[in-house]
DNA sequence: CGGTTCATTTGAATCGATTCAAGTACGTCC
DNA sequence: GGACGTACTTGAATCGATTCAAATGAACCG
């Protein structure tokens, strides 16, 4: 490759002088300028090498996105989309780039994140102990954690999924459900799909995850019911696997008459479920999911969920990255959003 | 920030010897390893900072993706995304990373594409006399076109827009359709939302525009209708503004029977833009889209449409840029998919 | 004509690491 | 005791730019 210096050689002039033809024109004489770009064009220059720029410059004007998930996780799930989404805004206002880093395998984890060319983390994971929070603080760059309060020092952004899950358990029994399936999310690594007991969730390494089921447990509560008596299963966070999960419950559980489920992609999966053993929903059974994505509002019938404000969300993070103040954990609101599929139970 | 030269000095070794304790930590004596540690930990350094191993190792170790929209647009747009999954699943074999470039106002794009740190790019823009072509192309790095064939010397990867289109068109000719409606995307800088003449579409600057409006003409010119004879509009891709697009050639030309739309979200824009005026589709109109998005089969109803294979262009173009042999065009197969929004007109 | 100013240009230091040939120290073997 | 091998360490070069104080030189002024 040729650099900057042979450029300098080969029009005469120094390797400042052809720095500022790239950076600031204004400052050289046109029939130099017009020379130096002879001669870079002459070889074959490719301009200005940006790791040597960087190096120099300290800023690299980026940031990276880290996630526990493969890379096409970013683009496929809807909860990190609007995420995602939310980041960008901030990124192109102050016209900062964005790097995934996916760490999904242990091993190069560390790796990614060691090695990743940017100037702060986003990190989305859910448990505290998680080794990808402990690899993002040892860089010592401004780093923000989503969804998890990673403890002093480190700022946060959360939303209390404790309330959030009250809100959506007392909906359905405000409405007369008492015979209530839940579907919860990996509560902790590994995870342990299929049918789980309520200490489980209680003793749930992920920090959402044992929130709302604490939510649930508070509602629950209220009404004389223990978590300890619901069935409960756990599920992946993806439709179709969640669908199969869901008919099994249903199946096994057929007087049940409302799901509680820990993610709206599961919400819809149970409402697929539903309609695959011909139960209609909000008549026969009740489903009320958590975040608010896109989907659950044009869903049939469309979902009553807690809603999140998971754009907001990443914009807030990605300010908190840029702004660098003092470490601050920021909660953000959730609220019940009633659709159609909820409804007093048959009975 | 601390660096390896302070930790050196700090432990009383050589800087090659703190920079083997990271990277071969094999190669030094346990004791010596222990002290720099130390002395590290006390100092707070940071690990090997990236930008300077990064000047002298020479590879980023990740590619970056460009285009001409918002970053947000990443994770929204269907196409994009699925196309972002595709080059997301080559990557992650690879153990490569991703950037996002966008590259939206002319200014700043050519600063975001000179200074991003990545081994290759993929871009993916419509026209040829595209500025972000020259500019990728002018980091000299591996390279890659998405949907624009951007001549020889460049790896390009494509499918074959005319036959697609022609697919389409002859599909809803065949089963009887004469007044059809057409909705095309941006034909060309600057867009012009609305009314358009086949002449746009004809000498439109994005080649997949061109090429689809080519198709469409050859199949209606084998029932002897030219393209000028059908109602065209330039819509936005993006539902909610193409609905009311829609809408408005709908209500223009309330005998219209079918539409052929030149993307899967503007086909559904336009099922919502019939469901709002009180057509049933396909009883009262058919619609054709293409792309082949997931939605359009979940779609309501499923929506005939022309499949291209999205995730493999992406997983292709991913391809080209690491294996970086000579530059090659790739075309992909196109094929009419016949799901339940198209049917033989009413009379 | 000497002194200033102004516009360019230069040269050298610097950013923070990695690499590798050459050096050191120690143990082993004959 | 000397030769040799092994196991670490060192030192200096290098990666490719940017930056800025100082040098240059031309123009202008009194």
């Amino acid at each position: 490759m040729v650099k900057l210096a042979e450029v300098a050689k080969a029009a005469g002039v120094s390797q400042g002088t052809v720095s500022n033809v790239f950076n600031r024109p204004e400052l050289v004489r046109p029939e130099v300028k017009e020379r130096v770009e002879a001669s870079a064009r002459r070889l074959g220059y490719a301009g200005p090498d940006p790791r040597g720029r960087l190096l120099r410059a300290g800023k690299v004007n980026a940031i990276g996105i880290v996630m526990a998930e493969d890379t096409a996780y970013f683009f496929r799930d809807p909860f990190a989309r609007l995420l995602m989404a939310g980041i960008g805004e901030v990124c192109d206002e102050r016209g900062a780039g964005m790097s995934l880093v996916s760490a999904t395998r242990q091993k190069d984890a560390a790796w990614r994140i060691q090695t990743a060319v940017v100037d702060g983390f986003i990190v989305h994971c859910l448990s505290v102990g998680d080794q990808l929070i402990s690899l993002a603080r040892k860089r010592r760059l401004p780093f923000v954690a989503v969804d998890l309060d990673a403890g002093p020092g480190i700022s946060s952004v959360l939303i209390d999924d404790r309330r959030g899950a009250y809100l959506a358990a007392r909906h359905l029994l405000d409405l007369g459900h008492r015979k209530i399936g839940l579907l919860s999310m990996e509560a902790a690594e590994p995870s342990r799909l299929g049918w789980v007991d309520a200490e489980r969730l209680r003793s749930a390494e992920y920090r959402t995850q044992r929130d709302r089921a604490a939510g649930y447990a508070a509602a629950l509560a209220e009404h004389g019911i223990k978590l300890d008596q619901l069935p409960i299963m756990e599920v992946p966070n993806e439709r179709q696997a969640a669908a199969r999960h869901a008919e099994e419950l249903l199946s096994a559980r057929p007087d049940t008459t409302a799901i509680l489920a820990m993610s709206d992609v599961v919400a819809l999966a149970a409402m697929d479920a539903a309609r695959a053993r011909g139960l209609r929903v909000p008549q026969d059974l009740s489903v009320v999911g958590f975040d608010d994505i896109p989907d659950a509002a044009t869903a049939d019938p469309p979902l009553t969920t807690i809603s999140q404000p998971i754009v907001e969300k990443g914009r807030l993070a990605a300010r908190l990255i840029f702004e660098a103040g003092r470490p601050r954990t920021e909660i953000l609101e959730v609220k019940l959003v009633e659709r159609a599929s909820t409804a007093r139970p048959r009975h």
